[in-house]
DNA sequence: GAGTGGTCTAGACCACTGT
DNA sequence: CAGTGGTCTAGACCACTCC
């Protein structure tokens, strides 16, 4: 038993139960036992208990659910989102016919599933700047914008797997109108598609990620539980006239997401 | 006050702490109320009081200091690391006179700090290749690697800006005797301008980045405290003979780092 | 030494899950 | 219904910080 033997019980406690989990004596699933049989186990109160098992969650190894127990944590496979590729094979097929376009978008090719399997609702509504967007973009702080909200829920398991913000200059997304409308996401292609209608060609993309804790609201709509913390991801999209034409922040529960990126180096001179 | 009239009792107060420091009535470096004053004034046992608070800590928005008390979180600026570019530049300066990759390194541009300002701790063991680590390069789980392993301290500030783990082939790494010595770190140039001692040029580079809780070992190395995410960057080098040659665990704190990649779009053709 | 947060107890009642 | 975790109390003592 005793794997530590400084620092608080709790704490003595919580390194023992971690022991078995990693030795698998506690397999993957299998419950913990009740508060009430730990706390005999262990001499401790159950308040001790509790705050033994918090250090569990916050280390990522147990859940906890209400009237049923507590279990080892169960590692869900994380979505793997290629974000080079799907930027380049984005752009390569804008210049493809619609059919095309619509069966291999770059949602699939990210997550394995198809267009049908995939809730997906948007929101559209025209703001000034915030100041920080109005930064990257380069513009006057209330310059208007047209903003776009999104989320995307797989049918099956009810857990989102992202919701983001879109913002493009509404100088820009007035040039052509279905641009404005919410009912034609997801649009077959993506956002490069929606900007070559305008004229628009990408010369690169610049993404920014952090990770912090998820706000009340992010919990709740990520489906995520305390201790796990949000990926954020911040898309600024450059035109081949270096105009920033959309900034997108994009945030992805944390402890489902591995992002992927392909550094390509140039080769020596012989 | 009563900003959420729903759900447990310390819940509340923690959103109406919320809303106050969102408000900037309680600015940032500002203390709150002691635990008995939340106490009383919230009509609460100092449990309770505790529970609220650790909501608090939870959404990121206060640290408490033992013996001192708890305060508003000062939001830490984070380092940014632009990997696009400080892949490309370590790869351009390896061709470059040694003075001129001792002062430009990829550190200070990503950091602002010279390499002077860093505490640099190196330590080499010859390992057989753990399952994953094998698997990434394509060879049997036994074969031999040398593994480094690093500690980035800023000598001002106390906290380590990142720890890590690398990996390459023990085969490789002999051709060139100093690749073995670890007093020899940080090798000016970087890992690619090591591998091109013994012949080998890098033809891209793949990045991984997940978010997950710190273990207690990277709470206690890193300085990160509970609630804040590790992010965990897989660096994965390929040689231009399509052979991978390193493999790079780096372990960051998810509060002060912001990674950013630049991903390049091919023209259309006319 | 006064004040802070950290640990700990021994209860109580409630809300939820399973049978 | 019995068993689980969630909330809550009213204390106690300890370790740490600051004056």
């Amino acid at each position: 038993m005793g794997t530590e033997t400084t620092g608080p019980k709790y704490a003595q406690m919580a390194a023992d139960l971690r022991a078995m989990i990693e030795a698998g004596d506690l397999a993957p699933g299998a419950p913990l036992p009740s508060e009430p049989e730990l706390a005999e186990r262990y001499g401790l109160s159950r308040t001790s208990v509790r705050n033994g098992i918090r250090l569990l969650v916050g280390w990522g190894l147990v859940v906890v659910e209400r009237g049923r127990g507590t279990f080892v944590r169960q590692a869900r496979p994380r979505v793997r989102r290629h974000a080079t590729e799907r930027y380049r094979r984005e752009k390569d097929l804008v210049r493809r016919p619609e059919f095309e376009r619509r069966t291999s978008g770059p949602l699939e090719q990210d997550t394995g599933l198809s267009l049908s399997d995939v809730t997906f609702r948007a929101e559209f509504d025209i703001v000034p700047a915030p100041k920080d967007i109005a930064g990257v973009f380069g513009v006057a702080p209330d310059t208007q914008m047209l903003r776009r909200r999104h989320l995307h829920v797989p049918k099956g398991d009810g857990f989102p797997l992202r919701g983001g913000e879109s913002w493009l200059l509404l100088a820009d997304a007035e040039r052509n109108p279905d641009l404005l409308r919410p009912d034609l996401e997801p649009w077959p292609g993506g956002t490069q598609h929606q900007l070559s209608t305008i004229g628009i060609e990408l010369d690169r993309i610049t993404d920014s990620i952090i990770a912090r804790p998820p706000t009340p609201d992010e919990m709740r709509s990520l489906g995520i539980t305390a201790g796990v913390s949000v990926l954020v991801l911040r898309k600024v999209s450059i035109a081949t006239d270096e105009r920033v034409v959309e900034v997108a922040d994009v945030v992805m529960p944390g402890d489902r997401t591995e992002l992927i990126y392909t550094v390509d180096l140039p080769r020596w001179e012989k």
